[in-house]
DNA sequence: TACCAAAATGAATATTATTCAGTTAGAGTG
DNA sequence: CACTCTAACTGAATAATATTCATTTTGGTA
């Protein structure tokens, strides 16, 4: 049985495209897929050009396999990130919490994931698989009756993930790092208000303080019934 | 003076302009930054292909032309779209329908903003022009009191394109049409709910307005109270 | 009409992605 | 251990295109 040898011969070739992964990853990062020179990534991965046609069929399929590799692991640290007895609302909060940071973190390698028409179906596989998260989260919460029966699921998925999208953008784009009020103000739109730190609601609603001041006036009238026996 | 003859020169170097840019639209909308040809685009627009280096410093430059034009007319597209007359909500509605079916519509080009980095920071100027749209419906249903005073502004914006641009990816991948429950459901997030077709919060808690009217009915029942000399 | 600068041309050049004929390495076999 | 055979690898050659530039055309002006 020639298992031993078999087993370290595929490891070194998973190791040779994990070391081509790695550095186109750098690459595109750094310079775009347009800038991005097959020669660069070659070299930065130690092996000769022609190498990296053996493991990619060309420059958009070793695109793919860079973005679909990071989708990947961001699924990965996204269920290590989240705490399944948790809440459904904190729940959402750990996930959000993670998801902005992490494409914050890596905002050039996220840029790559859209751009141009994905060229085959299997290209979105991998942010597929990401985006169940999000939606084990909202299914577990309605079905602990933490959310309402009818929660647009699939509605609320594509204000979830656009929302942070463009949030990142607009921080990345005014050089402002992470910033926590963008996930309170996205969860207080997903869940019931209420469950989430009060805020711009109050402007529009009679507060807390208002009933209060209401039932202390019901209750002075009560006072002063002399029937009150 | 020979003002009508200079005229006539430069119309007809903004004509030769647009035509550059039509079919540059055209064919990256077809087949992509890197699938589109500088060589089709100048047969395309009937002009040799040095010549479109005299308009465009390259082919990047040439993609922001064609983006930039694209929002230019979205905006110009949207505030005739606009009725500024009506409630905020209505403005809103209006804005986010005439949103979503023109990113619908010309799904491919969309698509070319976003590609790599932008070069140039001025390369968005258009779009910045676009969002200030939104900005404006909003300071003004501030204004008007249709809003709450502190409506975090910055926040609802990225949640109104945010989600309305994942919302046409969604419909787009799954080769659906124009959707109006998108935009019926993320205005029930933005404004307050109640003004929009009542939706997905009625099977939660009863919200503070209920309360109120309660109260009332039960202090008005009060007075009525025979006893209540 | 003749002149000139601006506009346009497209063949030549430069840059890269991609291919492929030849080389190397290492697992299986006696 | 030597031999064989195949899979993995190499990098120079090729092909596809973006970009440049020496030359030609155009149209306004005198």
């Amino acid at each position: 049985m020639a298992s031993t040898p078999r087993n370290t011969t595929r490891e070194r070739l998973e190791a040779k495209d994990s070391a081509i992964l790695d550095a186109a990853e750098r690459i595109f990062a750094q310079a775009g897929f347009d800038g991005a020179k097959i020669a660069d990534i070659a070299r930065a991965a130690s092996v000769a050009e022609g190498t990296v046609y053996l493991y990619y069929k060309n420059k958009r399929d070793l695109l793919a396999g860079v973005v679909g590799r990071f989708w990947s692991q961001l699924t990965l640290g996204a269920e290590a990130a989240i705490n399944k007895e948790a809440s459904t609302t904190d729940q959402l909060e750990q996930f959000a919490h993670y998801h902005l940071q992490s494409i914050l973190d890596q905002f050039d390698v996220v840029s790559l994931t859209y751009r141009a028409q994905p060229q085959k179906d299997q290209d979105l596989d991998q942010v597929r698989e990401y985006v169940k998260v999000f939606d084990r989260i909202m299914r577990q919460g309605v079905d602990r009756g933490e959310l309402p029966p009818h929660t647009p699921i699939g509605h609320l998925r594509d204000v979830f993930f656009g929302t942070l999208e463009f949030s990142s953008r607009t921080l990345k784009l005014r050089g402002r790092p992470y910033d926590h009020s963008v996930v309170t103000n996205l969860l207080s739109l997903i869940v019931a208000p209420d469950q989430v730190t009060p805020a711009r609601l109050e402007a529009t609603t009679p507060s807390n303080q208002d009933l209060m001041q209401k039932l202390e006036s019901i209750q002075r009238q009560l006072k002063q019934l002399p029937s009150a026996k």
